[in-house]
DNA sequence: CTTGGAATGTCAACAAGGCTGACTTAAAGT
DNA sequence: ACTTTAAGTCAGCCTTGTTGACATTCCAAG
């Protein structure tokens, strides 16, 4: 595999030898964040009646104006009816807009209204702040680390929509 | 709101300026890596019925074999209710043992059986597997700061909780 | 000792949000 | 003209969260 050549290195084994503690260490650090992480956003929510669900159709809607719902359903990784539900109550909700495709009438392509983007914001300010909070309290080089090992516990299929999300916006 | 002061200088002090671009692609690389960090768990789960609420209480069971039910809704940060659906069907299925307290007979401690064992060793190892790649791949600085980072995230109970399961292992 | 309150756990019912399957409509592609 | 693709809809299921009601046990104050 990849890791032939980490063999290498310095004094100790520390590159090669993981113990099964350590790596239960990162999977107990990975649930306890995950849920900080989705903490703030989810208080926002429960005050609408929404849920995650729709925190994540808003977040890649404003990421990708105008992409395609079937776009949409790679990203998420849901199926096209789990994913109209929530779409439906956005749209009528008046946060969203479903226009029909100028090009191809079959596709309809998803933008965040005035008041959608209000809400976007209003939760990644939420998000962001913890994030903003725990990456200056620790430092770049282990804001670096962290972003590395993220993307090496990714697909490769993820990795790819992770940086086509990042390209797409430059 | 909490940006107001992310607003100076884009001069070269990389620890105070985090563009909000910056802490989106912090919050993508959460979401796509957590698909992945339960990707592989969740296939073993399906085949066998179970959910990833089932894997929590397994893993933090094998934690501290013989814990009691309140302490163990403590961590997982659910309801009793909730929890107790899911453990009924574990000591159905013989992978989970409830013995009432000796001290405090309203008490119920949980211990895994050889059964359950040998499941939460199947689980662990499916999602050490994919974390010990991708520990390896980046190396044990990247590693340590994605640790940091992780707990920045957490809460403050979060951290006390995710210490003291660390300590209770030595 | 008894009795009331707190702690612990169980049962029942409901909601959100995943899923599959079947079907329709419209627009492209061939 | 026929097939494929994009999207939407309806129905029904499952997991896993929620609340409310209830039983049991313990403990402490009267």
């Amino acid at each position: 595999m990849a890791e032939l050549h980490s063999a290498q290195s310095h004094g100790g084994e520390s590159l090669l030898f993981l113990t099964d503690e350590q790596l239960r260490q990162g999977i107990e650090a990975m649930f306890f964040a995950y849920r900080g992480f989705t903490a703030d956003p989810d208080l926002i929510l429960q005050e609408l009646s929404y849920g995650r669900a729709h925190h994540r159709a808003i977040h890649f809607i404003s990421c990708a104006q105008g992409t395609t719902v079937n776009n949409l359903l790679a990203i998420l990784g849901v199926t096209k009816q789990s994913l109209n539900r929530v779409l439906r109550t956005l749209i009528a909700d008046g946060l969203v807009e479903s226009r029909v495709g100028r090009m191809d009438k079959r596709e309809r392509h998803l933008f965040l209204t005035d008041a959608g983007l209000a809400l976007e914001q209003r939760l990644s300010d939420a998000q962001r702040s913890r994030m903003r909070a725990a990456f200056r309290q620790v430092g770049p080089e282990a804001v670096a680390g962290f972003r590395k090992v993220l993307e090496a516990m990714m697909d490769t299929e993820m990795q790819r929509q992770y940086r086509a999300l990042r390209e797409g916006r430059g």
